[in-house]
DNA sequence: CAGTTCGCCTGGGGGC
DNA sequence: TGCCCCCAGGCGAACT
């Protein structure tokens, strides 16, 4: 599932081959996908946008069009393939097709298509765009510290790991970095938010900036690829401590097992020795 | 209002 | 081998 760090990756990679191409044609083969916009006039809307930049806010990917916003969320299995017309695609998944003025192709592939686009004027801000408006603050926004953080969750009664997949007090964080947040900061993702101490909560944002950078660095964990003929897996596969580790032996403490649990209809993965 | 559960999807895996 | 059932999960909607 791709998280801040897949997202970064995509977006670098999109970066080297789309930007300052012009959009030919798009051809829509599943229009659910479409939140905001019937299918009709998106096509419409998008012949001839040239597009000019690429941003992240959160897991979304803006592409910025001479005229409109693109916003995409990759949600689950969510990939961009950017390929020529040889290359062999499996058609069933291509959900969106957008021909680009090189000739290449640039395929919205989504398996269980539950990735998302929205479609904006860019008279708006993007900060006001409805679907960006509960995005919190990014890990390295200067005004994310401790007392922040301390003020968001001292009261709240609700699970560290859930609060830690929430998008709107920290943006990009999913169900494999809130569990190798958590287990680097010895903290049970089954404790109540109103149980964590100023200290815990500086432990907490040192431990999501460090392991998210790390994971950007490596180019993420999520197995993607840009084009059918080879996937690029992110190397952070390896350093994972916990996420899909039941039953192996804890790295840190050497003594218990990864013990897997259900958390809010999540899959959780923590060390009950190292956690607390 | 805060917190929890549901529903959207489909490939893959286990059980028989 | 084939069929059925369940599972994975981000996030908005609907619920308590």
């Amino acid at each position: 599932m791709p998280e801040l760090p897949e997202v970064t990756t995509v977006i670098n990679t999109l970066k080297k081959t789309i930007v300052l191409k012009r959009i030919v044609n798009v051809t829509i083969n599943y229009e659910k996908i479409l939140k905001n916009i019937n299918k009709k006039t998106f096509v419409t809307l998008c012949k001839n946008q040239i597009i000019f930049d690429i941003k992240r806010l959160g897991k979304n990917i803006i592409l910025v069009l001479s005229n409109y916003y693109l916003i995409v969320h990759l949600r689950m299995e969510g990939k961009f393939y950017y390929v020529d017309n040889k290359t062999k695609i499996n058609y069933k998944h291509a959900l969106a097709i957008f021909d680009l003025s090189d000739k290449n192709y640039l395929i919205f592939y989504d398996t269980r298509r539950f990735g998302t686009f929205y479609f904006y004027s860019k008279e708006k801000e993007i900060k006001n765009l409805t679907v960006l408006q509960k995005i919190g603050l990014e890990p390295w926004d200067k005004r994310l510290t401790t007392k922040y953080f301390y003020e968001k969750i001292k009261n709240r009664n609700i699970k560290i790991k859930t609060l830690l997949l929430r998008q709107d007090i920290i943006a990009g964080i999913g169900n494999i970095y809130a569990d190798e947040i958590l287990h680097k900061s010895n903290i049970s993702p089954l404790r109540s938010c109103k149980y964590i101490n100023k200290s815990e909560c500086s432990t907490i944002i040192k431990n999501t900036k460090s392991i998210l950078r790390n994971a950007i660095s490596l180019g993420g964990t999520t197995v993607f690829s840009y084009n059918s003929a080879n996937g690029i897996s992110g190397k952070f596969q390896q350093k994972l401590q916990v996420y899909n580790k039941s039953g192996k032996l804890c790295n840190n403490c050497n003594i218990a097992r990864i013990n897997k649990i259900k958390l809010n209809g999540r899959g959780t993965h923590y060390c009950e020795n190292c956690q607390r």
